[in-house]
DNA sequence: AACGCTCTGTGCGCTACCGAACGGTCGGGA
DNA sequence: TCCCGACCGTTCGGTAGCGCACAGAGCGTT
Protein backbone atom coordinates (compact mmCIF):
# COMPACT_ATOMS: atom_id res chain seq x y z
CA UNK A 1 0.00 0.00 0.00
CA UNK A 2 1.16 3.56 -0.77
CA UNK A 3 1.28 5.97 2.10
CA UNK A 4 -2.67 6.73 1.25
CA UNK A 5 -3.57 3.74 2.25
CA UNK A 6 -4.77 3.22 -1.75
CA UNK A 7 -3.07 0.71 -3.20
CA UNK A 8 -0.13 2.18 -5.97
CA UNK A 9 -1.95 1.47 -9.10
CA UNK A 10 -0.58 -1.05 -11.87
CA UNK A 11 -0.36 0.57 -14.87
CA UNK A 12 -1.34 -2.46 -17.14
CA UNK A 13 -4.87 -2.45 -15.47
CA UNK A 14 -5.14 1.15 -15.32
CA UNK A 15 -4.65 1.55 -18.87
CA UNK A 16 -7.63 -0.61 -19.59
CA UNK A 17 -10.72 0.64 -20.97
CA UNK A 18 -13.30 1.47 -17.71
CA UNK A 19 -15.74 -1.71 -19.02
CA UNK A 20 -12.88 -4.36 -19.18
CA UNK A 21 -11.10 -3.32 -16.63
CA UNK A 22 -14.71 -3.40 -14.16
CA UNK A 23 -15.62 -6.99 -15.89
CA UNK A 24 -11.92 -8.08 -14.17
CA UNK A 25 -12.25 -6.03 -11.33
CA UNK A 26 -14.40 -8.72 -9.45
CA UNK A 27 -11.56 -11.16 -9.86
CA UNK A 28 -8.55 -9.54 -8.91
CA UNK A 29 -7.62 -10.17 -5.26
CA UNK A 30 -4.89 -7.87 -4.03
CA UNK A 31 -2.24 -10.30 -2.08
CA UNK A 32 1.13 -9.76 -0.43
CA UNK A 33 4.68 -10.87 -1.79
CA UNK A 34 6.32 -11.70 0.31
CA UNK A 35 10.84 -10.87 -0.21
CA UNK A 36 12.29 -14.19 -1.93
CA UNK A 37 9.71 -15.47 -2.25
CA UNK A 38 8.72 -18.03 -6.00
CA UNK A 39 5.82 -16.42 -7.48
CA UNK A 40 6.59 -19.35 -10.67
CA UNK A 41 8.83 -22.29 -10.51
CA UNK A 42 10.64 -22.96 -14.08
CA UNK A 43 8.77 -25.51 -15.94
CA UNK A 44 5.76 -24.78 -13.70
CA UNK A 45 1.48 -24.10 -14.38
CA UNK A 46 0.70 -20.90 -13.51
CA UNK A 47 -2.70 -20.75 -11.77
CA UNK A 48 -2.55 -17.23 -11.52
CA UNK A 49 -1.01 -14.14 -13.09
CA UNK A 50 0.12 -10.87 -11.09
CA UNK A 51 0.25 -7.79 -11.61
CA UNK A 52 2.15 -5.80 -9.10
CA UNK A 53 1.30 -2.74 -7.21
CA UNK A 54 4.56 -1.94 -5.24
CA UNK A 55 6.57 -4.93 -5.36
CA UNK A 56 8.98 -6.24 -8.03
CA UNK A 57 9.52 -9.72 -9.40
CA UNK A 58 12.23 -10.66 -11.26
CA UNK A 59 12.61 -13.21 -14.19
CA UNK A 60 15.53 -15.39 -13.26
CA UNK A 61 16.99 -18.35 -14.85
CA UNK A 62 19.04 -20.33 -12.29
CA UNK A 63 21.51 -23.06 -14.07
CA UNK A 64 22.33 -26.65 -13.01
CA UNK A 65 25.22 -25.82 -11.35
CA UNK A 66 23.10 -23.40 -9.05
CA UNK A 67 24.42 -19.56 -10.79
CA UNK A 68 21.95 -17.47 -12.10
CA UNK A 69 20.86 -14.63 -13.90
CA UNK A 70 18.09 -11.74 -14.05
CA UNK A 71 16.17 -12.10 -17.25
CA UNK A 72 14.01 -9.18 -17.07
CA UNK A 73 12.18 -7.13 -13.92
CA UNK A 74 8.43 -6.33 -13.64
CA UNK A 75 6.84 -3.73 -11.33
CA UNK A 76 3.65 -1.85 -11.52
CA UNK A 77 4.35 -1.60 -15.18
CA UNK A 78 3.44 -4.90 -15.85
CA UNK A 79 2.31 -8.15 -15.05
CA UNK A 80 4.32 -11.71 -14.46
CA UNK A 81 3.18 -14.74 -16.64
CA UNK A 82 2.97 -13.78 -20.15
CA UNK A 83 3.97 -17.55 -20.79
CA UNK A 84 0.01 -18.14 -20.21
CA UNK A 85 -1.11 -15.94 -23.32
CA UNK A 86 1.37 -16.30 -25.34
CA UNK A 87 0.57 -19.92 -25.48
CA UNK A 88 3.20 -21.65 -23.82
CA UNK A 89 1.67 -21.98 -19.79
CA UNK A 90 5.05 -22.53 -19.03
CA UNK A 91 8.64 -20.81 -19.40
CA UNK A 92 12.37 -22.15 -18.27
CA UNK A 93 12.74 -19.39 -15.72
CA UNK A 94 11.26 -18.57 -12.41
CA UNK A 95 9.84 -15.60 -11.10
CA UNK A 96 10.72 -14.08 -7.69
CA UNK A 97 9.86 -11.36 -5.53
CA UNK A 98 13.13 -8.80 -5.38
CA UNK A 99 11.15 -6.09 -3.37
CA UNK A 100 8.06 -7.07 -0.98
CA UNK A 101 4.64 -5.43 -1.84
CA UNK A 102 1.74 -6.21 -3.10
CA UNK A 103 0.17 -7.35 -6.45
CA UNK A 104 -2.71 -7.51 -7.84
CA UNK A 105 -3.78 -11.55 -8.72
CA UNK A 106 -6.17 -12.86 -11.44
CA UNK A 107 -7.03 -16.17 -11.89
CA UNK A 108 -5.49 -17.74 -15.26
CA UNK A 109 -8.89 -18.74 -16.48
CA UNK A 110 -10.28 -14.96 -16.45
CA UNK A 111 -6.80 -13.69 -18.19
CA UNK A 112 -7.19 -16.37 -20.93
CA UNK A 113 -10.88 -15.75 -21.41
CA UNK A 114 -10.34 -11.95 -21.82
CA UNK A 115 -7.12 -12.53 -23.96
CA UNK A 116 -9.28 -14.79 -26.51
CA UNK A 117 -11.76 -11.96 -27.15
CA UNK A 118 -8.90 -10.03 -28.30
CA UNK A 119 -9.52 -6.22 -28.33
CA UNK A 120 -7.63 -3.90 -26.66
CA UNK A 121 -6.57 -5.57 -23.54
CA UNK A 122 -5.06 -8.30 -25.91
CA UNK A 123 -3.30 -5.24 -27.75
CA UNK A 124 -2.29 -3.54 -24.47
CA UNK A 125 -0.29 -7.35 -23.21
CA UNK A 126 1.43 -7.83 -26.48
CA UNK A 127 2.74 -4.34 -26.53
CA UNK A 128 3.82 -4.88 -22.76
CA UNK A 129 5.20 -8.37 -23.98
CA UNK A 130 7.32 -6.73 -26.58
CA UNK A 131 8.78 -4.15 -24.02
CA UNK A 132 9.94 -6.81 -22.08
CA UNK A 133 11.32 -8.40 -25.23
CA UNK A 134 13.62 -5.14 -25.48
CA UNK A 135 14.76 -5.43 -21.57
CA UNK A 136 15.91 -9.07 -22.13
CA UNK A 137 17.20 -8.34 -25.54
CA UNK A 138 19.22 -5.72 -23.70
CA UNK A 139 19.97 -7.74 -20.87
CA UNK A 140 21.78 -9.92 -23.01
CA UNK A 141 23.98 -7.09 -24.60
CA UNK A 142 24.83 -5.75 -21.50
CA UNK A 143 25.72 -9.18 -19.61
CA UNK A 144 27.95 -9.47 -22.83
CA UNK A 145 29.64 -5.88 -22.75
CA UNK A 146 29.54 -3.80 -19.63
CA UNK A 147 31.27 -3.99 -16.18
CA UNK A 148 29.62 -5.25 -12.66
CA UNK A 149 29.42 -1.15 -11.81
CA UNK A 150 27.31 -0.13 -15.08
CA UNK A 151 25.17 -2.79 -14.53
CA UNK A 152 24.65 -2.38 -10.98
CA UNK A 153 23.45 1.20 -11.90
CA UNK A 154 21.25 0.01 -14.40
CA UNK A 155 19.77 -2.37 -12.12
CA UNK A 156 19.24 -0.18 -9.57
CA UNK A 157 17.28 2.47 -11.78
CA UNK A 158 14.95 -0.06 -12.96
CA UNK A 159 14.30 -0.84 -9.83
CA UNK A 160 13.80 2.49 -8.26
CA UNK A 161 11.23 3.19 -11.97
CA UNK A 162 9.32 0.36 -10.22
CA UNK A 163 9.13 1.72 -6.55
CA UNK A 164 7.16 4.50 -4.63
CA UNK A 165 10.53 5.40 -2.67
CA UNK A 166 13.71 5.51 -3.19
CA UNK A 167 14.76 3.00 -0.44
CA UNK A 168 14.99 -0.66 -1.80
CA UNK A 169 15.41 -3.26 0.63
CA UNK A 170 17.96 -5.54 -1.04
CA UNK A 171 21.43 -7.12 0.53
CA UNK A 172 24.38 -7.14 -1.87
CA UNK A 173 24.09 -10.90 -1.82
CA UNK A 174 20.73 -11.00 -3.39
CA UNK A 175 21.57 -8.39 -5.49
CA UNK A 176 24.90 -10.36 -6.82
CA UNK A 177 22.60 -13.34 -7.54
CA UNK A 178 20.10 -11.01 -9.40
CA UNK A 179 23.14 -10.01 -11.55
CA UNK A 180 24.74 -13.39 -11.96
CA UNK A 181 27.62 -11.71 -10.27
CA UNK A 182 29.93 -12.23 -7.07
CA UNK A 183 28.69 -10.52 -3.80
CA UNK A 184 32.48 -9.15 -3.65
CA UNK A 185 31.68 -7.43 -7.13
CA UNK A 186 28.69 -5.90 -5.61
CA UNK A 187 30.18 -4.74 -2.64
CA UNK A 188 33.32 -3.25 -4.81
CA UNK A 189 31.32 -1.25 -7.15
CA UNK A 190 28.50 0.16 -4.54
CA UNK A 191 31.38 1.30 -2.30
CA UNK A 192 32.60 3.00 -5.60
CA UNK A 193 29.00 4.57 -5.80
CA UNK A 194 28.57 5.31 -2.35
CA UNK A 195 32.24 6.91 -2.05
CA UNK A 196 30.84 9.10 -5.64
CA UNK A 197 27.26 10.05 -3.40
CA UNK A 198 25.17 8.31 -5.49
CA UNK A 199 23.69 5.98 -3.41
CA UNK A 200 23.76 4.84 0.67
CA UNK A 201 23.41 1.50 2.14
CA UNK A 202 23.38 -0.26 5.46
CA UNK A 203 22.81 -4.10 5.78
CA UNK A 204 20.44 -4.46 3.20
CA UNK A 205 18.76 -0.94 2.50
CA UNK A 206 19.96 1.32 0.03
CA UNK A 207 18.64 4.39 -0.94
CA UNK A 208 19.14 6.38 -3.84
CA UNK A 209 20.71 9.63 -2.95
CA UNK A 210 21.74 11.65 -6.23
CA UNK A 211 19.30 10.09 -8.93
CA UNK A 212 20.68 11.95 -11.82
CA UNK A 213 24.28 11.47 -11.80
CA UNK A 214 23.60 7.74 -11.52
CA UNK A 215 22.07 7.97 -15.19
CA UNK A 216 25.20 9.57 -15.75
CA UNK A 217 27.43 6.76 -15.05
CA UNK A 218 24.84 4.05 -16.50
CA UNK A 219 25.38 2.55 -19.67
CA UNK A 220 23.34 3.13 -22.98
CA UNK A 221 20.96 0.06 -21.88
CA UNK A 222 18.86 1.48 -19.36
CA UNK A 223 17.39 4.53 -21.91
CA UNK A 224 17.33 2.05 -24.28
CA UNK A 225 14.61 0.51 -22.16
CA UNK A 226 13.18 3.01 -20.51
CA UNK A 227 12.69 4.96 -23.85
CA UNK A 228 11.09 1.83 -25.43
CA UNK A 229 8.52 1.16 -22.10
CA UNK A 230 7.69 4.43 -22.93
CA UNK A 231 7.24 4.21 -26.56
CA UNK A 232 4.98 1.12 -26.32
CA UNK A 233 3.33 1.97 -22.84
CA UNK A 234 2.82 5.38 -22.81
CA UNK A 235 1.03 6.78 -19.33
CA UNK A 236 -1.75 7.84 -20.56
CA UNK A 237 -2.69 5.37 -22.76
CA UNK A 238 -5.44 5.61 -25.91
CA UNK A 239 -5.83 2.37 -27.54
CA UNK B 1 16.51 -23.42 -53.01
CA UNK B 2 17.26 -26.86 -51.81
CA UNK B 3 18.99 -29.28 -53.98
CA UNK B 4 15.48 -30.95 -55.29
CA UNK B 5 14.60 -27.31 -56.83
CA UNK B 6 11.60 -27.12 -54.47
CA UNK B 7 12.61 -23.87 -51.89
CA UNK B 8 12.93 -26.13 -48.37
CA UNK B 9 9.64 -24.94 -46.38
CA UNK B 10 9.53 -22.88 -43.66
CA UNK B 11 8.47 -24.41 -40.65
CA UNK B 12 5.72 -21.95 -39.53
CA UNK B 13 3.86 -21.32 -42.78
CA UNK B 14 3.79 -25.22 -43.49
CA UNK B 15 1.85 -25.33 -39.45
CA UNK B 16 -0.50 -23.01 -40.82
CA UNK B 17 -4.06 -24.98 -41.70
CA UNK B 18 -4.29 -25.29 -45.43
CA UNK B 19 -6.97 -22.39 -45.99
CA UNK B 20 -5.01 -20.01 -43.98
CA UNK B 21 -1.68 -20.73 -46.29
CA UNK B 22 -3.87 -20.79 -49.25
CA UNK B 23 -5.02 -17.22 -48.43
CA UNK B 24 -1.46 -15.68 -47.78
CA UNK B 25 0.30 -17.76 -50.63
CA UNK B 26 -0.80 -15.42 -53.45
CA UNK B 27 1.25 -12.88 -51.41
CA UNK B 28 4.00 -14.35 -50.74
CA UNK B 29 7.36 -14.12 -52.63
CA UNK B 30 10.41 -15.93 -52.62
CA UNK B 31 13.04 -12.97 -52.54
CA UNK B 32 17.05 -14.07 -52.26
CA UNK B 33 18.69 -12.44 -48.64
CA UNK B 34 22.09 -11.57 -49.43
CA UNK B 35 25.02 -12.54 -46.50
CA UNK B 36 25.65 -9.43 -44.52
CA UNK B 37 22.30 -7.53 -45.63
CA UNK B 38 20.57 -5.71 -43.55
CA UNK B 39 16.70 -6.66 -43.62
CA UNK B 40 15.65 -4.24 -41.20
CA UNK B 41 17.31 -1.24 -39.38
CA UNK B 42 16.72 -0.72 -35.82
CA UNK B 43 13.88 1.67 -35.16
CA UNK B 44 12.99 1.82 -38.75
CA UNK B 45 9.48 0.46 -40.17
CA UNK B 46 8.74 -2.78 -41.79
CA UNK B 47 7.25 -2.62 -45.03
CA UNK B 48 7.46 -6.85 -45.24
CA UNK B 49 7.75 -9.78 -42.68
CA UNK B 50 10.13 -12.14 -44.09
CA UNK B 51 9.82 -16.23 -43.56
CA UNK B 52 13.30 -17.57 -43.85
CA UNK B 53 13.55 -20.38 -46.02
CA UNK B 54 17.24 -22.00 -46.28
CA UNK B 55 18.79 -18.49 -45.13
CA UNK B 56 19.46 -17.20 -41.34
CA UNK B 57 18.54 -14.27 -40.31
CA UNK B 58 20.52 -12.70 -36.53
CA UNK B 59 18.51 -10.35 -34.75
CA UNK B 60 21.52 -7.92 -33.57
CA UNK B 61 22.05 -5.11 -31.16
CA UNK B 62 24.57 -2.70 -31.99
CA UNK B 63 25.73 -0.24 -29.62
CA UNK B 64 27.07 3.47 -30.04
CA UNK B 65 30.42 2.38 -29.74
CA UNK B 66 30.14 0.15 -32.51
CA UNK B 67 30.09 -2.81 -30.32
CA UNK B 68 27.80 -5.81 -30.91
CA UNK B 69 25.68 -8.28 -29.65
CA UNK B 70 23.86 -11.20 -30.97
CA UNK B 71 19.91 -11.45 -29.58
CA UNK B 72 18.47 -13.99 -31.02
CA UNK B 73 18.39 -16.42 -34.62
CA UNK B 74 15.76 -16.92 -37.02
CA UNK B 75 16.04 -19.26 -39.61
CA UNK B 76 13.01 -21.99 -41.22
CA UNK B 77 11.35 -22.28 -38.05
CA UNK B 78 10.40 -18.67 -37.53
CA UNK B 79 9.84 -15.36 -38.95
CA UNK B 80 11.43 -11.82 -38.96
CA UNK B 81 9.16 -9.27 -37.63
CA UNK B 82 7.37 -10.08 -34.81
CA UNK B 83 7.22 -6.59 -33.71
CA UNK B 84 4.97 -5.97 -36.39
CA UNK B 85 1.94 -7.97 -34.57
CA UNK B 86 3.09 -7.01 -30.97
CA UNK B 87 2.59 -3.69 -31.59
CA UNK B 88 5.63 -1.58 -31.54
CA UNK B 89 6.46 -1.74 -34.78
CA UNK B 90 9.64 -1.05 -34.36
CA UNK B 91 12.91 -2.95 -32.45
CA UNK B 92 15.93 -1.47 -31.58
CA UNK B 93 17.86 -4.41 -33.20
CA UNK B 94 18.83 -4.54 -36.24
CA UNK B 95 18.06 -7.56 -38.90
CA UNK B 96 21.01 -9.03 -40.62
CA UNK B 97 21.18 -11.96 -43.17
CA UNK B 98 23.86 -14.46 -41.31
CA UNK B 99 23.70 -17.22 -43.91
CA UNK B 100 22.64 -16.12 -47.72
CA UNK B 101 19.53 -17.90 -48.82
CA UNK B 102 15.81 -17.30 -49.50
CA UNK B 103 13.21 -16.07 -48.31
CA UNK B 104 9.28 -15.64 -48.06
CA UNK B 105 8.53 -12.18 -48.22
CA UNK B 106 5.08 -10.71 -47.11
CA UNK B 107 3.29 -7.72 -47.18
CA UNK B 108 3.58 -6.23 -43.18
CA UNK B 109 -0.30 -5.00 -44.27
CA UNK B 110 -1.56 -8.44 -45.27
CA UNK B 111 0.50 -10.19 -42.31
CA UNK B 112 -1.26 -7.45 -40.19
CA UNK B 113 -4.82 -8.39 -41.53
CA UNK B 114 -4.30 -12.10 -40.60
CA UNK B 115 -2.89 -11.68 -37.35
CA UNK B 116 -6.15 -9.64 -36.65
CA UNK B 117 -8.22 -12.07 -37.67
CA UNK B 118 -7.07 -14.17 -34.83
CA UNK B 119 -7.08 -17.75 -34.82
CA UNK B 120 -4.78 -20.12 -35.69
CA UNK B 121 -2.19 -17.87 -37.01
CA UNK B 122 -2.41 -15.79 -34.38
CA UNK B 123 -1.35 -18.32 -31.80
CA UNK B 124 1.16 -19.59 -33.82
CA UNK B 125 2.96 -16.64 -34.09
CA UNK B 126 2.49 -16.12 -30.08
CA UNK B 127 3.52 -19.61 -29.51
CA UNK B 128 6.64 -18.86 -31.52
CA UNK B 129 7.26 -15.59 -29.81
CA UNK B 130 7.65 -17.65 -26.98
CA UNK B 131 10.05 -19.39 -28.43
CA UNK B 132 11.96 -16.39 -29.24
CA UNK B 133 11.55 -14.92 -25.89
CA UNK B 134 13.06 -18.38 -24.58
CA UNK B 135 15.97 -17.81 -26.86
CA UNK B 136 17.01 -14.38 -25.60
CA UNK B 137 16.13 -15.12 -22.22
CA UNK B 138 19.33 -17.91 -22.66
CA UNK B 139 21.56 -15.10 -24.43
CA UNK B 140 21.35 -13.44 -21.88
CA UNK B 141 22.37 -15.78 -19.08
CA UNK B 142 24.81 -17.87 -21.79
CA UNK B 143 26.86 -14.03 -22.30
CA UNK B 144 27.05 -14.00 -18.51
CA UNK B 145 28.27 -17.74 -17.77
CA UNK B 146 29.49 -19.33 -20.18
CA UNK B 147 32.87 -19.09 -22.08
CA UNK B 148 33.73 -18.23 -25.44
CA UNK B 149 33.96 -21.75 -26.46
CA UNK B 150 30.80 -23.04 -25.10
CA UNK B 151 29.23 -20.16 -26.71
CA UNK B 152 31.01 -20.78 -30.15
CA UNK B 153 29.33 -24.09 -29.61
CA UNK B 154 26.09 -23.09 -29.15
CA UNK B 155 26.17 -20.84 -32.10
CA UNK B 156 27.33 -23.64 -34.15
CA UNK B 157 24.61 -25.91 -33.50
CA UNK B 158 21.67 -23.20 -33.59
CA UNK B 159 23.26 -22.32 -37.32
CA UNK B 160 22.89 -25.87 -38.29
CA UNK B 161 19.87 -26.55 -36.69
CA UNK B 162 18.21 -23.91 -39.58
CA UNK B 163 20.52 -25.29 -42.54
CA UNK B 164 20.24 -28.03 -45.02
CA UNK B 165 23.80 -28.63 -44.77
CA UNK B 166 26.50 -28.98 -42.53
CA UNK B 167 28.36 -26.42 -43.74
CA UNK B 168 28.17 -22.63 -43.13
CA UNK B 169 29.89 -20.05 -44.97
CA UNK B 170 31.17 -17.30 -42.19
CA UNK B 171 34.20 -15.70 -41.47
CA UNK B 172 35.88 -15.88 -37.37
CA UNK B 173 35.59 -11.88 -37.65
CA UNK B 174 31.47 -12.29 -38.71
CA UNK B 175 31.31 -14.86 -36.03
CA UNK B 176 33.08 -12.71 -33.63
CA UNK B 177 30.58 -9.50 -34.11
CA UNK B 178 27.59 -12.15 -33.31
CA UNK B 179 29.09 -13.49 -30.48
CA UNK B 180 30.06 -9.82 -29.30
CA UNK B 181 33.84 -10.95 -28.51
CA UNK B 182 36.63 -10.23 -30.12
CA UNK B 183 37.84 -12.12 -33.71
CA UNK B 184 41.02 -13.83 -31.96
CA UNK B 185 39.24 -15.20 -29.19
CA UNK B 186 36.89 -16.72 -31.70
CA UNK B 187 40.21 -17.89 -33.68
CA UNK B 188 41.18 -19.77 -30.15
CA UNK B 189 38.12 -21.47 -29.59
CA UNK B 190 37.43 -22.80 -33.36
CA UNK B 191 41.02 -23.77 -33.29
CA UNK B 192 40.40 -26.11 -30.26
CA UNK B 193 37.03 -27.45 -31.74
CA UNK B 194 39.06 -28.41 -35.01
CA UNK B 195 42.17 -29.79 -32.93
CA UNK B 196 39.38 -32.05 -31.61
CA UNK B 197 38.11 -32.83 -34.65
CA UNK B 198 34.49 -31.27 -34.22
CA UNK B 199 34.67 -29.04 -37.18
CA UNK B 200 36.51 -28.32 -40.39
CA UNK B 201 37.37 -24.83 -41.27
CA UNK B 202 39.12 -22.34 -44.11
CA UNK B 203 38.60 -19.67 -45.37
CA UNK B 204 35.06 -18.81 -43.99
CA UNK B 205 33.56 -22.51 -44.32
CA UNK B 206 32.82 -24.18 -41.33
CA UNK B 207 32.00 -27.53 -41.70
CA UNK B 208 30.03 -29.25 -38.50
CA UNK B 209 32.29 -32.75 -38.14
CA UNK B 210 31.22 -34.30 -35.37
CA UNK B 211 27.86 -33.19 -34.46
CA UNK B 212 27.17 -35.44 -31.37
CA UNK B 213 30.45 -34.24 -29.68
CA UNK B 214 29.70 -30.80 -30.67
CA UNK B 215 26.98 -31.07 -28.36
CA UNK B 216 28.67 -32.53 -25.31
CA UNK B 217 30.60 -29.30 -25.16
CA UNK B 218 28.19 -26.98 -25.45
CA UNK B 219 26.38 -25.29 -22.37
CA UNK B 220 22.95 -25.91 -21.70
CA UNK B 221 21.87 -23.29 -23.11
CA UNK B 222 21.31 -24.97 -26.16
CA UNK B 223 19.30 -27.67 -24.61
CA UNK B 224 17.02 -25.22 -22.96
CA UNK B 225 16.11 -23.64 -26.37
CA UNK B 226 15.72 -26.37 -28.62
CA UNK B 227 13.85 -28.35 -25.84
CA UNK B 228 11.36 -24.95 -25.52
CA UNK B 229 11.33 -25.19 -29.85
CA UNK B 230 10.35 -28.58 -29.88
CA UNK B 231 7.56 -28.37 -27.47
CA UNK B 232 5.89 -24.85 -28.74
CA UNK B 233 6.04 -25.66 -31.57
CA UNK B 234 6.31 -29.22 -32.78
CA UNK B 235 7.07 -30.35 -36.61
CA UNK B 236 3.39 -32.03 -36.98
CA UNK B 237 1.44 -28.92 -35.18
CA UNK B 238 -2.12 -29.45 -34.40
CA UNK B 239 -3.64 -26.08 -33.74
C1' DA C 1 54.43 -15.33 -61.71
C1' DA C 2 53.96 -11.86 -58.85
C1' DC C 3 50.86 -9.06 -56.44
C1' DG C 4 47.36 -7.89 -53.22
C1' DC C 5 43.51 -8.80 -50.48
C1' DT C 6 41.15 -11.35 -47.15
C1' DC C 7 41.30 -14.50 -43.65
C1' DT C 8 43.67 -16.85 -39.87
C1' DG C 9 47.41 -17.63 -36.27
C1' DT C 10 50.24 -15.91 -32.47
C1' DG C 11 52.40 -13.28 -28.89
C1' DC C 12 52.27 -9.83 -25.09
C1' DG C 13 50.87 -6.88 -21.49
C1' DC C 14 46.68 -5.46 -19.12
C1' DT C 15 42.31 -5.52 -16.60
C1' DA C 16 38.08 -7.22 -14.77
C1' DC C 17 36.34 -10.67 -12.58
C1' DC C 18 36.54 -15.14 -10.12
C1' DG C 19 37.16 -18.38 -5.95
C1' DA C 20 38.31 -18.78 -1.46
C1' DA C 21 39.28 -17.30 3.04
C1' DC C 22 38.79 -14.42 6.86
C1' DG C 23 38.01 -10.32 9.78
C1' DG C 24 34.92 -6.61 11.14
C1' DT C 25 30.49 -4.62 12.27
C1' DC C 26 25.89 -3.90 12.97
C1' DG C 27 21.50 -5.06 15.13
C1' DG C 28 18.04 -7.78 17.30
C1' DG C 29 16.81 -11.42 20.57
C1' DA C 30 17.63 -14.23 24.95
C1' DT D 1 23.85 -6.62 28.22
C1' DC D 2 25.83 -9.84 25.81
C1' DC D 3 25.95 -12.79 22.05
C1' DC D 4 25.01 -14.62 17.63
C1' DG D 5 23.84 -14.41 13.02
C1' DA D 6 23.44 -11.68 9.05
C1' DC D 7 25.74 -8.51 6.33
C1' DC D 8 29.69 -6.12 4.58
C1' DG D 9 34.88 -5.20 3.66
C1' DT D 10 39.30 -6.76 2.22
C1' DT D 11 42.96 -9.49 0.58
C1' DC D 12 45.33 -12.61 -2.59
C1' DG D 13 46.43 -15.64 -6.32
C1' DG D 14 44.51 -17.28 -10.63
C1' DT D 15 42.43 -16.76 -15.27
C1' DA D 16 39.56 -15.52 -19.24
C1' DG D 17 39.14 -12.23 -22.29
C1' DC D 18 40.68 -7.61 -24.22
C1' DG D 19 43.51 -4.38 -27.27
C1' DC D 20 47.18 -4.16 -30.11
C1' DA D 21 50.58 -5.53 -33.33
C1' DC D 22 52.28 -8.30 -36.68
C1' DA D 23 53.27 -12.59 -39.22
C1' DG D 24 51.82 -16.30 -42.31
C1' DA D 25 48.58 -18.54 -45.56
C1' DG D 26 45.20 -19.16 -49.06
C1' DC D 27 43.06 -17.46 -53.30
C1' DG D 28 41.81 -14.50 -57.15
C1' DT D 29 43.57 -10.96 -60.45
C1' DT D 30 46.26 -8.85 -63.72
Amino acid sequence: MGVSGVPSPNKLLAALPPEIYERLQPHLDLVPLELGASVYEAGGKQPYVYFPADSIVSLLYVMKDGASAEIAVVGNEGLVGIALFMGGETTPSRAVVQSAGDAFRLSSKIMKQEFEYGGPLLHLLLRYTQALITQMAQTAVCNRHHSVEQQLCRWLLLSADRLPTNELTMTQELIANMLGVRREGVTEAAGKLQEAGLIHYSRGRITIVNRLKLEKRVCECYAVVKKEFDRLLPDQIAI
